[in-house]
DNA sequence: CACCTCATGTCAACCGGTTGCCAATTTAGA
DNA sequence: TCTAAATTGGCAACCGGTTGACATGAGGTG
């Protein structure tokens, strides 16, 4: 009640306040000054110690490592983050977090950066270019750099984007920027050297959306392949390469004359084939079917089916691994990587009968 | 070649390291200081009008909002979370990014995330509770709270970690933790019911691993429904929820005597099918098979598999949203949420011939 | 034994947004 | 018109780890 000691501690509660609210928000762990206390020596030795190996004597590094365990220290990723810039995280944008074609990919990218002790950050664009640009932005301030899986916005944009921080882009060339892109030509030579040692001598391809990338690519390379093994390919196209735009296409193909198909991806493959199924046809006896991908559940149909496998968790791989390089030593001028396509041969392809 | 000019220079250099870095690492971002400045305020103040409304009035704040959209202002969000311990962020744990049942959830949690402004950290364990573990330690650090798909670790670790942030378990009943769980019992009732329609008098339950939460919760339930519907149930192990592991036991339940299949997940019960149509029995018409989960793919095969359907995005969505609520109003005592499963019809189940 | 080099440790400013406290200003009420 | 109440604005400390500049001490050489 006196009023000394009163005064004296509402001076020193109004002079730290942020000691109460850091208890209220559960942030009790230790400091690198609760290290230096402990080791008994200054803050700014154990931020070096910690970081940079050689700049401290390996006795002191020793007496703070064995400190920093025993108070079970974590460095702080935004104290760290706030004045390097160096945030130990990238960024993922998929299109379609629901489109198989995107698992592997996410896969590859989180493993990589797990292993080299990066957090990875996942968004969606749901398709749209706009939340694709919007989320990028977001994500700007808290990566290190940004990976595009299948990119919907403008080159320009993301040209943009590579400007504030490092970008790699997959599925899609883009000038000036580095990508990750499988290179169908191996796949797909196989698929039509395969279908050719059956004796096919009229294929369709089913294309994606008319806007794809992707989709002229797969076509320019078969047309190509056909051609060098005398096999004459036609196009068809597609409102939606999905399970039912492959249904739909059906009827087509039927009416075609061609004895294969090669569709632009598994899903499309897959209802095509449940649909000529369904109407009795035979495959691959009377009509041999081709996919794109090697998606998750392309083993699932009856008969399996073949397709032209894109490592898209390779690509997740490459793209992070391009990514992280680019962090460590700037200055690269970005390049196209391709990686390989395999033809997967499954049941549902094989002879004529 | 004069020294003053030179030597001036030369302290400027010296005097502000942290900008020469600042360009180097591309943060060339508005800060709040550029914006007071153009706005002709304080920081404190621009601070204030952009995070706590109604603390600065219309006109201010209206200025500062149209400085900031001037200089294309992005908060720092690690100068954000330094001070205050809020990161805006969630993490997500899942055992296994390619397994097809968290993409649901993935999605889920992202999407609702992404709709409150908050970033999704995702991290993969690889089946391992050791890495599940240390994965969740290190996001520890940078997240608000973190959601754990099927943990693999122990109920204390799962304590432990709640004990520092917020923590919701999908998929697992964690006594003390705010778990979302898929109540099986509706979806189940609806099979029993459905196989029992079609006059099935003797099932098989293939279970999943051993130690699976979830596979003794579809069993009993089973046994549960069974017994009301007057079916015999009979469990048959398999060793590993798979594909493979599917087709290994087709042996066993040709020489069970049931006539229809319940499988622990779908990927057993299509490699179940697909071992006994390649061995020529016929699905449905001598064996009904359903599977549980509705994974992407269920519907590839033919016949399209019947499978009890647990809404993974909606557990995604509701975790998140369970999530985010404890963190605005902290205290709750965590709860367990059921979210309804239902059954999937489709071709492979039906009336035996 | 003095001098120089090199390794090691210390100091203090800094990243950028937040917030408790108090001063200044406006508005309302008497 | 003057005072009291309510807003609004400004100051400065703070979050925690990083880093350039400098001090200190140990080891090596002539």
């Amino acid at each position: 009640m006196t009023n000394l000691p009163a005064s004296d501690a509402d001076v020193v509660a109004g002079a730290a306040p942020y000691k109460v609210e850091a208890r209220a928000t559960g942030r009790t762990n230790a400091t690198i000054y609760d290290i230096a206390k402990l080791a008994g020596v200054n803050p700014s030795t154990v931020s070096r110690a910690l970081s940079k190996p050689g700049r401290v004597s390996a006795g002191t590094r020793k007496l703070i490592e064995e400190a920093a365990a025993e108070l079970n220290y974590q460095v702080n990723p935004f104290a760290r983050a706030l004045p390097t810039g160096r945030t130990n995280t990238l960024g993922l944008i998929v299109a379609d977090i629901t489109n198989p074609t995107f698992f592997g990919t996410i896969r590859g990218a989180e493993s990589t950066a797990a292993f080299r002790d990066y957090s990875l950050i996942l968004a969606e664009s749901a398709e749209s270019p706009d939340q694709e640009l919007a989320a990028a932005q977001r994500m700007l301030a808290s990566v290190d750099g940004l990976i595009l899986a299948s990119p919907r916005m403008d080159d320009d944009h993301i040209r943009d984007l590579a400007k504030e921080k490092p970008v790699v882009v997959v599925n899609r060339d883009v000038q000036g920027i580095a990508c990750v892109v499988p290179d169908v030509n191996k796949g797909i030579g196989e698929a039509i050297r395969h279908l050719a040692g059956h004796g096919h001598k009229k294929i369709v391809f089913i294309s994606g959306p008319t806007a794809s990338w992707m989709s002229s690519q797969r076509w320019s390379g078969i047309q190509q392949a056909c051609e060098w093994s005398r096999i004459e390919a036609v196009k068809i196209e597609s409102d939606s390469p999905t399970v039912k735009g492959g249904r739909v296409t059906a009827r087509l193909i039927v009416g075609s004359g061609a004895s294969a198909v090669i569709a632009y991806n598994d899903l499309l493959a897959i209802g095509l084939m449940q649909e000529l199924q369904a109407a009795a046809y035979a495959v691959p006896d009377q009509i041999s079917i081709i996919g794109f991908d090697d998606i998750f559940g392309a083993d699932f149909t009856t008969p399996g089916l073949t397709t032209v496998r894109a490592p898209m968790e390779n690509c997740g791989i490459e793209a992070a691994t391009v990514l992280l390089r680019t962090l460590k030593e700037p200055g690269e001028t970005p390049s196209t990587r391709y990686i390989d396509t395999e033809l997967v041969v499954r049941g549902s392809s094989g002879r004529l009968l």
